[in-house]
DNA sequence: GAAATGCCTGAAAACGTTTTCAGCAAACCG
DNA sequence: CGGTTTGCTGAAAACGTTTTCAGGCATTTC
């Protein structure tokens, strides 16, 4: 029946009031020892800070934000974690603003423009002070959505069309490209391409339609065979695959890869087929990982430089939110690695036998 | 000359403030409509629906976050994102936390524990609902930190020993223990151990030095030429630590890996020296991540549920905050996965011809 | 010795919400 | 018809900070 404080149970924590009771000053006066701490005499100064470490006091930046309307935070939206392409990006960009003294909130939609929207109207909610947003395509009504609540942002895409704001692209496409210039350049005339699924992710699919291109503006022929679509990027799936290209009429003394990855089941089947990579076939990767240096062989690819592409869209947007104008576009070089997967072509008729 | 009002050329932003205005109610109707619709009469429902629309208002959650005192949102603690470990797990927990409204904010320590403590802290003072914590090593003061200012956690640990909080942990020396005795029940009494480095990751120090013992508790040998160290994760290194192997007197029948990685570079140097994999030479690995899928031969394994682990900690964290008690120790089994890098050892004076 | 200057401090407003409380009108009950 | 309930609404407090403003006191300046 005694009168009980409600809620004595439960974490008391320690606020700027509490602090300005026990140190016999103002909450003002706590707050700028916090912030300007030559603003207040040596002595309150003393008093504020024995008062904070007794209580082990730690500000609120909810609170905090609320009054300076920043969070020191940012959002950054990503296709998908699933594989795991845009990690090391992710993990530069982490960096980079740690460094800088910002949060990371991070959201997935899983290839859904809807959900990217819907992930980039909570951002806005949660006071972010800029997004960084992955991937090349996106509604009309995202741009605006972001317009409209002047959110500062930046694009990472790995496709060079139409970014909707600053933006810092992998030239994808280019990338490819080079790998195939590179297999003309060692002497190929029969080129394939070997592409993973390129209806969910529209850089693959356009990776694929001007790797084809690029082999026909070389006038080399690209016929259907030569052009292999994985189901999925499964082992299983990238084997028959190969399968489907290795049996079929004329083979092709070189093929270029949309992505690493698919690098290892080809070289495998090859194996089963009795084909060695690279004499009997040269095999050229497009760079997502920097798995190619542990395979057998090594993978001669072009690498995508995706740290770089993270610290630099994280360095723009913190420049986009100080104020500065970045440029509206920055294409990262890609580079071609030279390994052991691909060489100039047999002769016809070279003697299989390694000596004599 | 003449008074102009200061920042009307930034943002405006509707608050509930501007939809009363313009509404003609008060501010409290606006937040009514906002939570609790069926509270307020059609008519002004409607009229503030209205003029939420109108002004294309988003609602700001640091102010919700300030009454609450909940700021719906959870702080991962990562050691690193630099190899993609861990990565199937945070895709779990975002894809978990997003499905319950829950943002995800993410800080890598690269295995600094007293950066650690400071992003606990920070993430304290985010006022994050609570944290998921990776790994096994902290400082003391991390625990005591998070229970001095009630901040729900839930850790993730690759290891079983003493997890300071609610924990979820695979069973990392269990599993390769598991490889160890799956190699022993094939046959193999000369097994060595080929690991990572161990000098940084606990982890791997603990499967190397028990693998160890498991195979003297099986009444094998293994002699200090069985117990090898890589410098790095490189191929190069890798590879020069499986000739020290390979090249080194009396060799082992099979070797258990205490990553899966370390599977490709010595297969290459296997065959290097003319050994098949696994007729000369059985492998087995810990899985890491769901490579070994990929290689040739693809390599038998024992699988660690990463996903399952990130979604369980996930729920058992969400569980914790709306005050339910998860289990204080969940272990995630592990899973041999058989696939052909192992085998029965070959008969001591087997053929070496495939017919005949 | 008065005025001006500078340093330090505290009261109060502000940030954008939610929630409590009390008030008012209408509806219901006897 | 009086009293009670019910349904809806707005004023105001609260969340934990930062910042503006004005005032107090000590020191300097003439």
């Amino acid at each position: 029946m005694a009168e009980v404080k409600p809620r004595r149970a439960t974490a008391p924590k320690a606020t700027v009031k509490d602090i300005a009771r026990t140190a016999g000053v103002s909450i003002a006066t706590v707050s700028r020892v916090l912030n300007n701490p030559d603003l207040v005499a040596a002595d309150k100064r003393r008093a504020v800070q024995r008062a904070l470490s007794r209580h082990d006091y730690i500000p609120n930046r909810t609170a905090r934000a609320m009054v300076s309307q920043r969070s020191r935070a940012i959002g950054l939206i990503v296709p998908t974690l699933a594989n795991p392409l845009f990690v090391p990006s992710i993990a530069a960009i982490e960096q980079e603003l740690d460094r800088a003294g910002y949060a990371l909130m991070i959201n997935c939609h899983e290839r859904d423009p809807a959900r990217e929207v819907a992930q980039a109207r909570m951002f806005i909610e949660r006071g972010m002070d800029g997004l960084l947003i992955t991937g090349s395509d996106h509604l009309p009504e995202l741009p605006a959505l972001l317009a409209r609540h002047r959110m500062p942002y930046v694009t990472q895409d790995i496709a060079l069309d139409t970014p909707m704001g600053p933006s810092i692209a992998l030239d994808s496409v280019g990338a490819l490209n080079a790998a195939i210039d590179h297999l003309h350049a060692l002497g190929h005339r029969r080129i394939a391409v070997f592409s993973g699924p390129i209806h969910d992710t529209p850089t693959v699919n356009d990776r694929f339609v001007s790797a084809i291109a690029r082999i026909q503006h070389h006038g080399l022929p690209c016929p259907e065979a030569w052009r292999v679509v994985t189901e999925d990027y499964s082992n299983h799936a990238t084997r028959a695959a190969a399968r489907r290209l290795l049996n079929g009429g004329e083979r092709p003394t070189a093929v270029a890869l949309t992505g690493d990855i698919l690098g290892l089941g080809l070289t495998t089947e090859c194996r089963a087929h009795g084909f060695d990579v690279p004499h009997d076939l040269s095999i050229i990767g497009c760079g997502d990982t920097n798995m190619g240096e542990y395979v057998d062989p090594p993978l001669t690819t072009v690498r995508m430089p995706f740290v770089d592409m993270g610290r630099t869209a994280a360095r723009h947007l913190l420049a986009l939110i100080s104020g500065e104008r970045p440029p509206k576009l920055t294409v990262l070089p890609y580079e071609l690695i030279i390994r052991q997967s691909a060489m100039a072509p047999a002769k016809l008729k070279r003697p299989r036998l390694k000596q004599a």
